[in-house]
DNA sequence: AACCGACATGCAAAAGCTTCTCATTTATTT
DNA sequence: AAATAAATGAGAAGCTTTTGCATGTCGGTT
């Protein structure tokens, strides 16, 4: 991810848009709140408010380069689009994130949005649990 | 639903929380906001402040009266619990809901919570889409 | 039916998240 | 390098939701 993309966005390649880039890079194995890359930036040394980060988070979705979640919780969470659409599960302990595509309940879906007369235009799968880690150590902090 | 449902759950039977129910009778079709609930109630001649809608709104919901969704857009809506789980599939247009069970679904959930390792908990599945009616009006503004 | 303690309410203030305003800075085009 | 259009930062403001506190109501007890 580079400039030419900004460009082909028709976003300048301003520094902060492509310090948030990176931070979405260098974080793609999470969804990050704005408030999180935020903290990100500050914390590189980079000087950037908070409100250019909604901005410009807002344009990345915009422009097809990121996209917003809805977690449990009510607050949205950002990810580097990846191209490929997916469903998520969520540990409701750690925050962690996994990812998967089940073409069975895709299929599903569609019959669905079919049979009750809907023109499908999205749709958002979040399975909450506790990760395997968390359970772990919940077990070990057992009394 | 009835004083009776309000002292089993450990709430005292109020004038408020009798009201609030009430309205989520009368709405059982729908998934409504706490800003929707107060204003259904002030047209209703009942003056409950917007504070203690929220706050019964998520007592009803630690009792297992309601449940709580987050769909997109980020705000809470609220419905009656109706004792089996259901997910939604939503008009982005006018904003109906319907509802569903696909027991093919939620058994690939479950697969698929096993095979990442997580204990599921629970999970909300969106359908999002213009329904029949939207559709149809869509079509006739069309220049 | 009046009484009492616990709990619930209303109001306003505050908190969290997000968007907006506008003066200033920056990127891109000449 | 200058001009032009767009982007930024800082703070104000907007929404939704929560909280603190004085007052009111519920429900069991005299
Ligand atoms: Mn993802
Ligand atoms: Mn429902
Ligand atoms: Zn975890
Ligand atoms: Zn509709």
């Amino acid at each position: 991810m580079e400039s030419s993309d900004l460009k082909k966005a028709g976003l300048k390649a301003t520094l902060p848009r492509l310090k948030i880039l990176e931070i979405l890079e260098q974080n793609s194995d999470r969804h990050m709140r704005a408030e999180d890359v935020y903290k990100s930036l500050l914390d590189s040394g980079d000087d950037v408010g908070l409100a250019t980060v909604y901005r410009v988070l807002t344009q990345f979705e915009s422009a097809g380069l990121v996209t917003r979640h809805h977690f449990e919780g009510g607050h949205a969470v950002f990810e580097l689009d990846q191209g490929k659409h997916h469903d998520h599960i969520v540990c409701v302990s750690c925050g962690k994130v996994d990812e998967f595509i089940d073409e069975t309940i895709e299929e599903r879906q569609r019959a669905i949005a079919k049979k009750f007369g809907y023109a499908m235009t999205d749709h958002a799968l979040n399975i909450y649990g506790k990760c395997a880690d968390c359970q772990l150590k919940e077990k070990s902090t057992k009394k």
